[in-house]
DNA sequence: GACGATTATTTAACATGTTAATTGATTGCC
DNA sequence: GGCAATCAATTAACATGTTAAATAATCGTC
């Protein structure tokens, strides 16, 4: 009874239908995300990393060397957060910088020994419980997720998300 | 060529193996919603609207007189959050606040008629994108997919996605 | 009907997202 | 070679996410 116009006549306090397509899509890959990612947060805060810090190290075990923008597209972080987040893991000794040779603009990154020790915990942590999770939503169900997903990704633009490659150099 | 290691042995420097599994889902989520959300955000922006405070509007469209923690279950955003975003969005005259008569720790919220004009212009512009975008995708790989989120959304435990319906009053 | 436990909201402190502006380096073109 | 346009990285200013703590009201129990 909290809404006080449930009566009769919505039209004046409610113009609007009840069910907006446009709403459920970008709602649902919110819900979606945080929903898994609350499996996933314990293993990272218990290593005093945050979500961000976390998708950083993984990128970071991939490929070592590689500069701020890059690293910006890989972990879908933009690169102005990037500037401030990446002194504070240098700092804790996660993560070492190296200019670039070849072009004086860039700067470079990659793990420490201790780096790579800190996410090696957050990675055999995060392959068990990703496993825990395939089993309750079925295999089968994940991969055509994982494919819709890749398949709107793609026709959408992903943009950003394409990663080239390598710098081509 | 920035990558120095990556000749022969990359046992020491890589320890991990290239494709992660448990990196996979969340960041594709990620990349999905940026995707989606490159098409609503122009239309946000026009209107001096951050992403939020779109989600905020949207739901308070629906239904009118409803309290901060239900505001934040609906639109997926923090209470501590929505302390500091109502205020502002009050101030700008979007919405109005009015402390509930049964409960006196609760506040509600709802649209003034400045904020469901406001939102009208959001919501048809959404609407017509969000036509073009499943004519995009198709709609039965759009349909698949929001049936996928859902399912995984249920499985996972929603926990507040679940949507309580109303205030039990 | 008083008291401890719970609940709704807010605030503080810090980390990140967003946008615009700045600085230094590189590139393309003349 | 010189210069305008572009680019990488950073910084500033503001909005939001996150966590913990504070406050006030309500609930459950006795």
């Amino acid at each position: 009874m909290a809404n006080t116009n449930s009566r009769s006549a919505p039209r004046k306090t409610a113009p609007f239908p009840t069910q907006m397509m446009s709403a459920a899509l970008p709602m649902q890959l919110l819900r979606a995300r945080e929903a898994v990612m609350q499996r996933f947060r314990p293993t990272l805060r218990a290593l005093g990393l945050t979500d961000q810090q976390g998708r950083i190290m993984r990128a970071l075990a991939e490929v070592e060397w590689i500069d701020m923008m890059e690293l910006a597209r890989r972990c879908c972080i933009h690169p102005a957060s990037l500037s401030r987040i990446v002194p504070r893991l240098v700092e804790r000794g996660l993560l070492r910088r190296r200019p670039d040779a070849r072009d004086a603009r860039r700067t470079t990154v990659a793990l420490t020994g201790k780096g790579r020790a800190t996410f090696w915990n957050v990675w055999t942590e995060s392959e068990r419980i990703y496993g825990a999770l395939a089993d309750e939503l079925g295999a089968s169900t994940l991969q055509e997720l994982l494919r819709g997903l890749d398949a709107m990704i793609e026709i959408l633009g992903g943009a950003d998300a394409t990663v080239p490659g390598d710098t081509e150099d």
